[in-house]
DNA sequence: GTGAAAGCGCTAACAT
DNA sequence: ATGTTAGCGCTTTCAC
């Protein structure tokens, strides 16, 4: 159902229909009302398209490629970018991929599709190299691109990330101080950026510290509550010795160790706890502890994002300069008592 | 700068920048190059309305109005959705508005140019009623429209919601079994629709139980941490008896409030803590504390909106319907103790 | 107050 | 392999 038929159906020009939808003035009332009455009849909805391609307005929409919006994490980094982008009349489309590869996939050639000026992406898994050639198709197309807390390595785009190996590996050798014979890790997903480099970090430390002298049992969660809860209770339940050191690769594992720990009213002589992360909540729970945490400048990070591809987007001379990687650091709160 | 400016300056037809655009095989790998060496130079990006209306693609976008993406509830809520919209091959325009006001506005305005096929709305705060006339314009246009979690009062629209009252109701006359001579409430905002229903619903309960014998509290919040934190530490310093009942309106308010309460390792003789909500952190919290929480089906409720939409969408005689006003109900879980 | 027609930037069928 | 052109559905100027 076009402009053209609706004009047909209420014997009148398409220039009457056009400005019956636009709320012009000059049209008779009784005209109008009869075009209304058609138009209501057979659920006629202008196409938005023709409106815009003759109103000459072009669209400012970026693409947002997130894992998993229902996470704290990612859902705030979207609330920063959504407020970034309102300031610049930049009006955002979702793409939430539940970490899927192939949804990842899917969305870009979506936003291909809708012509978007640029897009963020937060990838989930990462998968072979190849499995990115869908990327170049933005390359071609002169759509920037910036990565955002996760990166897909060897590949030519801009990226905002924290510096996980580096937080990590600090974190790690602090909480090595508490002289222990043992210390567990409780890692996320290693084909996961963060994940990985957070692991990376923690062995170097463990390398620079003195490897021989403490054992180390590392576990491998997906950084959700759950697999904390679960790796948690396996680790609780195996682990005799009356002192515990533990160190856990994100906010939300920490989170669900602790229910754990919590669950079966574990007491030790000497624990120490270091986290990756932290939140109100965590503190909290942490009050009585020995533990390490960092604060993520998880919002700093997400806003980056958005202006380094604003600029990009403004400015076509950038889009071929060389791409920049940029790395932000975390601050590690250190609250081990001295003993 | 358009195709045909374009199609000059290389000297060619639109038809071989088209073709070019379109990655079609039949054309000479020089004039390609040529094409595309000029697009970059001038950063030509094709106007996404023209091909969409040349091609006569109409496409499926929904609104989704949000007040605050960062908090965990809307973020659960529009992952569901988002993945609901997914699998129906529709697309998410998200809106994050900061629950003013003006933001809603303009969002919808420009939803409408948009074009969208339908908005599912959480309102922030409720202006006077004459606020909201820019929703006839939806109306208007016949785009459905359903509210989510939050109401907008006498206005013809589907919604998807809590029962808040009832289940305030009920929380609240199963925390006055434990006798007290007092009992705090730290409210919602009166000016939403679910803070204004749990303080209908409490003092209901109050009424009913017989609101004589037993003093009340009454501290308003804005369902934020932090409100929970700052109005929980005025009433912690000012309650000087050994018993302490009170009743939060949120989940958020409940973690702020047992911060301030562990910051000054507060003890009471008989304590009973009432929350709206729950979550994993909140019952890691109250553990040892005497409580009662409900189970919010937030998740089934954002599912719902969107099948309430999508139908609306596919099904233009369901346009004109009835709307539909549907309220789901809470479990509330009692974990006070019998003495 | 209404209509005719050009034009928005692109695609695709047809012609060469 | 490339060009010509009608047409996508709407807006808007100009004429009546």
């Amino acid at each position: 159902m076009n402009i053209k038929e609706i004009a047909k159906l209420a014997n009148v020009s398409v220039a009457t229909v056009s400005r019956v939808i636009n709320n012009d003035s000059k049209v008779a009332i009784t005209t109008k009302e009869k075009v209304v009455a058609i138009m209501k009849q057979f659920n006629y909805s202008p196409n938005s398209h023709a409106i815009r391609l003759s109103k000459g307005v072009s669209d400012q929409i970026v693409g947002l490629i997130v894992p998993d919006i229902g996470n704290i994490l990612f859902s705030e980094m979207v609330e920063v970018i959504s407020n970034c982008a309102e300031k610049e009349k930049i009006t955002i489309l979702l793409c939430n991929t539940n970490g899927e590869y192939e949804k990842e996939k899917k969305f870009t050639e979506l936003l291909i599709d809708y012509r978007v000026k640029g897009v963020i992406y937060i990838p989930g898994k990462y998968e072979n190299s190849n499995c990115y050639k869908f990327l170049e198709e933005l390359e071609a197309r002169n759509i920037p691109l910036v990565f955002l807390d996760r990166e897909i390595k060897n590949l030519n785009f801009d990226g905002v990330f924290l510096d996980n190996y580096t937080t990590s590996y600090h974190l790690t050798k602090e909480l090595l101080k508490k002289e222990s014979k043992k210390i567990h890790f409780i890692s996320g997903n290693l084909n996961i950026s963060s994940g990985q480099e957070r692991f990376l970090g923690f062995k170097k430390a463990l390398l620079d510290f003195d490897a021989t002298s403490i054992d180390c049992e590392i576990s491998y969660g997906d950084f959700k509550f759950e697999s904390g809860y679960k790796l948690g209770e396996t680790i609780l339940k195996n682990h005799k010795d009356k002192e515990l050191t533990i160190y856990i690769a994100n906010n939300a594992m920490a989170l669900g160790f602790l229910k754990a720990y919590k669950k079966y009213s574990w007491n030790f002589e000497k624990m120490a706890i270091g986290v990756f992360g932290t939140s109100d909540v965590l503190d909290m729970l942490l009050d009585e502890e020995n533990h390490i945490t960092c604060k993520v400048p998880n919002k700093d990070i997400a806003k980056k994002s958005f202006q380094i591809l604003f600029q990009k987007i403004n400015n076509p001379a950038q889009k071929n300069k060389k791409r920049k990687k940029i790395l932000y650091n975390s601050i590690i709160m250190n609250r081990l008592n001295n003993k």
